[in-house]
DNA sequence: TTACTGGCAACTGTCAACAAACCATCACGG
DNA sequence: CCGTGATGGTTTGTTGACAGTTGCCAGTAA
């Protein structure tokens, strides 16, 4: 029995509110753009306004909501040039963080990597995205946990998040699964070989590949 | 004359107060895990608690501040090991924005940079930190805005900002000055040559090398 | 029909007050 | 003398209400 008592001592209403929405985001629950009502929010959730409030300008910070003065909050509407952009950085921090790492992966972490490597191997053989997904999430989270660098791994958690808003296209068409695992293997690789540079390099274009294979074109920013 | 009134309309007084804030905490007005009293903030700034506490949440989820519930906001107080994992995460993103900016960059971006390379080169030469401390700032925010990725942009500008809460020792003691410029021509020599790899390695190690000049020792997150 | 104006409804921004939590002080008992 | 528990003041968390702004819609004139 989890005593919600304990955790609601722990945590304020603001957080409460603003972990539930944050849910409700990802989850898919409002439309690109659509506004949301403070008023609303609030009754849904049995408070006031004010710790949906601070809810809100917490997720506007993070990027998932977009906030105009004296109009309200909006769902943010990612649209291609953003997702782009988004992926570059995504690439970067994921490269940053394998080359970190290929100094000093354990025996352990390796292991754990090969696993997960064989067990997205059976899954893309089977050409079950329902499997390889959440395994393929794991695989990248594993590297930026093992990276040991917390504030690299939460940066990168709340990059994938916003990179969820964007989900007009399949995730991976089913040829991909392969190939995409192949580019694990050879990250892996280079981590068991400790060539930081290989790593890094691997990471970095296994990101790009997957912003190609999502066709998300790069409209370099104008501006 | 400004008119103040257009100002007021466009940013709240929440993000008055948050700007404003952010400018006294960068300014050094507080020292390091000291309490922000709410109220008297609120005071300070002639506006009621609610848009100092909005403001002190967003400024908390950038990194500025600590939040307690029920105990109230701190300053962000940055030890060794966390300043260390920041310079990680900035070496990452820097070396992505140079890579990125390597098979993109113009004559025009290419001769602004060399300016600044010789004008840093003075600096050096007469050994003035106070000179080559903004030369450098702009150097890296170039580089960072050259490569057309506005998100990337800001994210480092964030970590900077972060950065500086961690002022405990000289920035560049006064030989790393050549030292450094040396290692920005590097980079530039990389990136005329358009070689991505050879830009982001020099990049890399650039910042790790200023983490080395402060003297900030990698204390290995034990969790 | 189209463009403009005035009023209306809904919503956000801000404030002041209430309730709960925390910290320090001090008295009391072992 | 030290540990324990009560007590008061201070500060945060939350609420409800008020004021200002925005966008919509009807109505009118060209």
């Amino acid at each position: 029995m989890t005593n919600e008592l304990e955790f609601l001592k722990a945590h304020s209403l603001s957080s409460l509110v603003r972990r539930e929405l944050e849910k409700l985001i990802l989850s898919g629950e409002f439309a690109p753009g659509e506004r949301l009502n403070e008023y609303v929010l609030a009754a849904r959730f049995s408070v006031s306004r004010g710790p949906v409030r601070e809810a809100c300008r917490a997720l506007a910070e993070k990027g998932l909501l977009d906030l105009v003065p004296n109009r309200g909050v909006f769902m943010r509407k990612i649209d291609e040039g953003h997702a782009a952009a988004l992926y570059d950085v995504r690439a970067g921090l994921f490269a940053s963080a394998v080359r970190l790492l290929a100094s000093r992966i354990t025996p352990e972490q390796l292991s754990a990597l090969e696993d997960l490597l064989r067990r997205m191997d059976d899954a893309a053989d089977r050409q079950s995205l329902d499997e390889y997904y959440p395994l393929n999430l794991e695989f990248h989270d594993s590297l930026m946990r093992f990276a040991g660098n917390s504030r690299l791994h939460s940066l990168y958690g709340e990059l994938i998040k916003e990179l969820h808003l964007f989900r007009e296209r399949a995730l991976l068409h089913d040829g991909g699964l392969a190939v995409s695992n192949a580019e694990h293997r050879r990250i892996v690789d280079a981590l068991r070989a400790r060539d930081a540079a290989a790593a890094t390099e691997e990471a970095f274009n296994h990101v790009l590949s997957g912003k190609a294979r999502m066709a998300i074109h790069d409209t370099h920013e104008s501006k």
